[in-house]
DNA sequence: TTGTAAGCGTTATCAT
DNA sequence: ATGATAACGCTTACAA
């Protein structure tokens, strides 16, 4: 086993002193040339690499984000860190994943470890019981102590900071709209309840379609989950009498898992999608994509939000910080994937 | 903005030295009761908390273990990264997760990355283009540098390291077993070339199946395609044209995607599942559980395998370096999901 | 019981 | 042109 080369070993190596190699592999004009090139071929030989731990203690600077997520399993998630992942490396960043599993415990735990000198900054989508719990000290000491954060997706207020959200209102909307122009009347919708921001967002967009065309909204035809990140057997439960208790001809959903469920009991009620009842879920993941038939989706474009997401961080951390402190939200636009779940429009 | 309390803040601000306030966090019996507690009431205080970076530098130790994945979006890398975590922690480690994109450059760029200071050891599944190249020279530097790897599920054989498997002969052995005892003859198989091991070793267990019981098998019912992470356009065309023109009564894949894409083509040709003809996929995942009919398939048990993969490097990485070096394969059970894509068994 | 100093691997400042 | 030294934050012999 090779020891792994350092300044000093290469120094002693060659009979220099360690700020000659510093300085030669930096490329100081302080160094000649001759001693330079040596230095600088030795190094190349043997494959000589900074050590990263000892560049963060001496530049207070660690070029490295954390991202904080409740689940990675969501197809979502994985398009947002990949964008993430672009970005950073672009501008020289490294990316570290930490993963809450939807625990206000363990949300602390990781920022608090990722704090201790191990990231610049922070971007993160809380938690659902963070939500619930309304303790955000955690956020609120790593702001103290300097380090920038940016949240994205599931996001709370009052914490001075940058937010990124998909337009959730919007999208429902959108969604919901395409459903009552292909004639849809008695559309139900499958949410969270208000306090996952998400949630109450698409719901509200859910209304604001119904709105605009002056269709009366059914109070019955709204259900609301309390967990809407997997498909418990509660849900399933829930789920199953709301569609059998309700007549519906369209169906819109806050996420992939819901509407898949669904198509399963409407089917086993031996009703046809979309003939019968037409269905659109927020979220375009794998599971809309090859569901037969495939589901018409809001598409959330990830990508694009974590490559916002880390753009907007780098910009902060790189900028001296003096400059006055200014929070802002930015949105990221759905769009409407057309699938079989949904008849088509006559434009 | 208040700065981070440091070892030297605090030992001034209470007017001993730095050593002193080092000793008395850290319980030493060499300082005195009283100003034993009157530090640590104030650290306790003013929240304070070692910084890492200096602790990784200090004890050229980070506690910290890098995991290299190709792509995070299968559900099966959600599992083993679960596990991985979950061990991890147990452990006091921490977990750093980076993306290969089943890019060679990336892989090899990640581990350099990560291997200057940031981890103590990696834990990787190697990426389609590696495989092909057959070019491992990062791996075994950073083995000669004296860090641990260990490889799971897709791995390579000449590598000084431990390895996690699962039981890829057996699982294929299994799922096709099934479908032959439950009558089906002629059983096709879309698998990878076999320069991806997973896809050898499938092959084999169908090969192995049908051997067991006598049964010759069609080299025609044998599909393999390069590309076993996505289902890109060439991938599907193939799949279209391979059950169109195999009269088969059973299909077995080596992922989900295929197996779904393959039911779609079953249903357009006016065929049902399993009635027609019988599907197991490998992977347990989202998609087969939630497809209609959902699909039998053979369970990874990925949280298994990250925790045992952790469990073998951590116990490497705080073992006195002396000990004989010895590599071992360890391999993990898989087991079947009998869901509505196949028919069930009289036994 | 407390403090001093060296060292982990770098870089930057200031000698020589 | 090269080298010594201090510093980043921490631990730990060793002195006092």
């Amino acid at each position: 086993m090779k020891r792994k080369l350092t300044l000093k070993s290469i120094a002693k190596e060659m009979d220099v002193s360690i700020s000659t190699v510093s300085k030669a592999l930096r490329d100081s004009p302080e160094i000649s040339e001759e001693t330079r090139e040596k230095i600088k071929a030795y190094a190349k030989l043997y494959n000589y690499k900074p050590n990263n731990i000892a560049l963060s203690l001496k530049n207070r600077k660690t070029n490295t984000i954390g991202v904080i997520i409740p689940q990675i399993v969501h197809h979502f998630f994985t398009t947002v860190i990949r964008g993430i992942e672009a970005e950073a490396r672009e501008n020289n960043y490294n990316v570290i994943i930490c993963l809450s599993n939807n625990d206000f415990d363990k949300e602390v735990l990781n920022m608090e470890l990722l704090a201790n000198g191990s990231t610049d900054g922070f971007i993160l989508s809380v938690s659902k019981e963070t939500m619930q719990k309304e303790d955000y000290h955690h956020l609120n000491e790593v702001i103290e102590q300097g380090m920038p954060v940016v949240m994205f997706d599931r996001v709370v207020e009052g914490i001075p900071c940058d937010r990124v959200l998909i337009n959730d209102t919007q999208g429902a909307k959108k969604g919901v709209t395409h459903m009552i122009r292909s004639g849809c009347r008695k559309i139900g919708i499958i949410t969270s309840e208000d306090y996952v921001s998400v949630g109450r967002l698409r719901t509200e967009g859910y209304l604001d379609a119904h709105d605009d065309f002056g269709i009366e909204v059914d109070e019955n035809r709204i259900l609301k989950l309390d967990n809407i990140d997997d498909l418990d057997e509660s849900a399933k439960k829930r789920i199953k009498t709301f569609i059998e208790n309700n007549d519906l001809d369209g169906l819109f959903t806050v996420n992939e898992l819901f509407a898949v469920y669904a198509a399963r009991v409407i089917a086993k009620a031996g009703k046809t999608v979309p003939d019968d009842i037409s269905i659109v879920c927020f979220t375009d993941g794998e599971l809309s994509e090859h569901m037969m038939p495939s589901i018409t989706a809001v598409s959330q474009h990830g990508e694009e939000m974590g490559r916002k997401a880390a753009s907007i961080l780098i910009n902060k951390l790189e900028r001296p910080e003096d400059e006055t402190e200014e929070y802002g939200t930015s949105y990221i636009e759905t769009s409407l994937i057309e699938r079989e779940s949904t008849r088509k429009l006559n434009r």
